[in-house]
DNA sequence: GTCTTAACCGAATCGGTTTCGGTTAAACCG
DNA sequence: CGGTTTAACCGAAACCGATTCGGTTAAGAC
C-alpha cells in the first residue's frame, strides 16, 4: 500500500516526501517508519510494487530476436512508464530474482543468436543501458534543442519532430532496431571469420 | 572556483553539501549565495567548468564514423570521467553552445553517412540516450549480478568478466560498435529499396 | 486478566539549506 | 581628501525535511 501511493505522488510531479505521503495514507509520519526503512525504504517498496508488476510473468517469444525485444520492452515499459519513480531508483541496485530472470533470459537469447560466450554480459549491459538511458529521456523537457540556435541542418528538422511521449517511444523502438541489427552483423561477420560453432 | 572545488568535492565521494564546500573555500556558508545561486547553482557551476574543457574544441575526423566515434568519445569521457556530478546533472538540461555544436555535428556525419533527414534527429536521440546509460553504468556496484543467484549461462561467465572502470569502457566501445553497425546496415537497406539520394 | 504485539502518535532532534541584517574594505569620484 | 558605491564576506536565525524517542491504544493469545 505504501508503495501504491508513494508511486502516485512521485508521478503527481510532487517531490517524494513522507509529509505528504502520511497524509495521503491517513497516517501520521512516524508510524511510516513501523512499515518501511525511512525514506529509502518507500523507495524500496515503490519498487517491490513495480517490478513484479511489470517483470512477473514469462512472455514466450518464436526467436531469440523477439524474445529480446519482449523482455526489453517489458522493463522499457516499467521505467517509462513511471520517469519520476525511475529518477529516485537512479542509484539504487537491483537484485530481485525477477530481474535475475530477465538477465538470463537475455542470455539465452543472445547465445541462440550465435553470440560467443564470453560476449553475452558486456552485450547485455549495453542492452541494458540503453534501455535506462532511453527511459530517462522521457524526463527531458519536450525542446531539448532550441531551434532558434540550433544550426542549419538541425534547425529545419525541428519542426515536425514528435515530442513527449511519442518521441520517446520512436527513440526507444529505433534504438532497440540498431542494437539488434548491429548484433545480427556481428553474429554474421563472427561466423564467418571463424569456424563453425 | 566554486565549481572546480565542487567537482573535487563530489568525486570524493561524499555528498554535495555546502557546509563542506564553503570549508574547502576557506569561506562561509552563507557567501556563497554572493557568487551562485544555492545548491542548484553549484550544480550549474559543476557543469560550465565540465563542458568546455571536454566539448571545446572541435574535433576534426576524417569519415562519418569517425567523426561521430569522436565525438560521441567526448561526452562519454566527461560523463564517465565524473559520475559523481552526473549523479547531480541526471534530471537538469543542459543549453550550452557546446553542446548545440556536438548536436550539429552529429546530425552532420549521420546526413553524411546517408541517413534520411527524416531520420536524423532519433538517431542522435538514440546515441544520446546509449551514451547517457552507458555514464550512469559507472556508478553501479561492482557485482550488479550475484554470481550465487545468476542462473546456469550467466554464473559462470561472471567469473572473468571485468569490473569498474573496464566493464564500463567495454561496455560503452560495444555499445557505439553495435549502434554503428545498426545504423550502416540501415542505410545499406534504405539506399537499396529506395531509389538513389 | 495479563502478556504480547502491532499500529499508531506528538514532540523533540538533527542535518542540511536558505534568508537576514549587518560589517569590512576596496574602488570610484567630486 | 570626504563621500558613495559596490563586492565580498560573516554569524545568527529561520526554515524544511527526515529521523528518533517515549509513549498510548487496541487487538489477539493463552
Amino acid at each position: 500500500m505504501i508503495g501504491r501511493a508513494a508511486i502516485e505522488l512521485a508521478e503527481s510531479g510532487r517531490e517524494l516526501q513522507l509529509v505528504p505521503l502520511a497524509k495521503k495514507l491517513g497516517v501520521s509520519v512516524s508510524s511510516l517508519y513501523h512499515h518501511v526503512d525511512g525514506r529509502d525504504g518507500v523507495i524500496r517498496a515503490m519498487r517491490e510494487v513495480l517490478v513484479p508488476q511489470y517483470l512477473g510473468d514469462v512472455p514466450e517469444g518464436s526467436g531469440w530476436e523477439d524474445r529480446i525485444r519482449l523482455e526489453v520492452e517489458r522493463t522499457w515499459r516499467m521505467y517509462a512508464g513511471h520517469p519520476r519513480v525511475l529518477q529516485y531508483m537512479v542509484t539504487s541496485v537491483i537484485d530481485e530474482p525477477d530481474v535475475m530472470r530477465f538477465y538470463n533470459a537475455l542470455a539465452d537469447a543472445l547465445a541462440e543468436a550465435g553470440l560467443p560466450a564470453r560476449e553475452l554480459l558486456t552485450t547485455i549491459e549495453v542492452i541494458d543501458a540503453f534501455t535506462f538511458g532511453a527511459a530517462l529521456d522521457t524526463l527531458s523537457p519536450d525542446t531539448i534543442l532550441d531551434p532558434a540556435s540550433a544550426g542549419d541542418v538541425l534547425g529545419g528538422l525541428l519542426g515536425d519532430h514528435p515530442v513527449g511521449a511519442e518521441r520517446n517511444r520512436r527513440l526507444f523502438d529505433r534504438g532497440l532496431d540498431l542494437l539488434l541489427a548491429g548484433i545480427s552483423a556481428r553474429v554474421a561477420s563472427a561466423t564467418t571469420t571463424t569456424t563453425a560453432t
